[in-house]
DNA sequence: GCTTGACCTCAAGTTTAGTTGAGCTTGTAG
DNA sequence: CTACAAGCTCAACTAAACTTGAGGTCAAGC
């Protein structure tokens, strides 16, 4: 069979549409492997590009690269990830995405619920109230916070 | 009338959850307004534990503060904000947010359209090119970065 | 065999969204 | 009227997620 090439970061840089720069920070952060040429080259296997096109995803919809890579750990070490493996990885994430869904429902539907309605007290706000009990857990500078996914 | 009472940052910021820092930081940033009394401290209007809590969702599902800086200036600047007011913003951000609640669907069910799949081009993928569309909208500094915008 | 472009590492810079701290002022409760 | 919590400003620090740059290596075309 055809030999599967391996990709270089140029490569996997222009068919993921990140940049060369992202790819090196990725992999420092464990995101994505790659293995060395002879002359210290990296490259990449295939799947790669899914990784990648899960984290964009990922963080498209506010999930940090830690959360992302915390994720990951759940995937195969040494083999290709199977769909199974893919599918395990995002029911993890199924409830902190369905609290954002919700969220963000609220907020395109007039935000009716809570902040367009008369409530003047935030205190009792159903939506607020979810908030505080995120705010709760957060400590550190959180730039989207999630939910520690149990830590 | 009960004189409705104005409110500090100290009161602002028990009420709404937000640190006092962060309400400077937003009133630096044009996101909410106070006046001052002859002592320089800040005084707020209850409207602001509106714009506090939109401030709140809005960020929790990734839209940056400059972006809802944005979106505000469709505010009144001297007229305590309506129900109307407030569901002309949210419209703005709607196709927006529909997009990302799309997003997040998808990463939810499983990845299953283009991750999940047996697509490893990722260039035809659905999900890579709504990306795609995205990122060619996008002007302003937009803190997910999405690829470059072509260049 | 040399040049040019893609790679490499490592350090430093950038942006967003705040927080922390120092030094000073206000205002309210006793 | 005085103490002391709450406010004020401004500068500096933090964290995440990258990018940029300097200085050097690798490899493919002419």
């Amino acid at each position: 069979m055809a030999p599967v090439r391996e990709l270089t970061v140029g490569q996997v840089a222009m068919r993921s549409g990140v940049a060369v720069s992202a790819l090196h920070f990725y992999e420092a952060r464990g995101l994505i492997r790659s293995h060395r040429t002879s002359g210290n080259q990296r490259r990449y296997s295939r799947d790669v590009l899914r990784r990648v096109a899960i984290i964009r995803v990922a963080q498209e919809v506010g999930i940090s690269l830690a959360d992302i890579a915390r994720a990951f750990q759940s995937l195969p070490e040494e083999r290709t990830p199977t769909r199974e493996d893919w599918h395990l990885l995002s029911t993890a994430w199924r409830d902190e995405l369905d609290h954002k869904i919700a969220q963000m429902k609220k907020l395109r539907d007039g935000l009716t619920d809570c902040i367009g309605c008369g409530c003047m007290s935030i205190d009792k706000c159903p939506l607020r109230n979810k908030e505080d009990r995120l705010a709760k857990e957060g400590t550190g500078a959180r730039r989207l916070v999630l939910p520690h996914p149990a830590e």
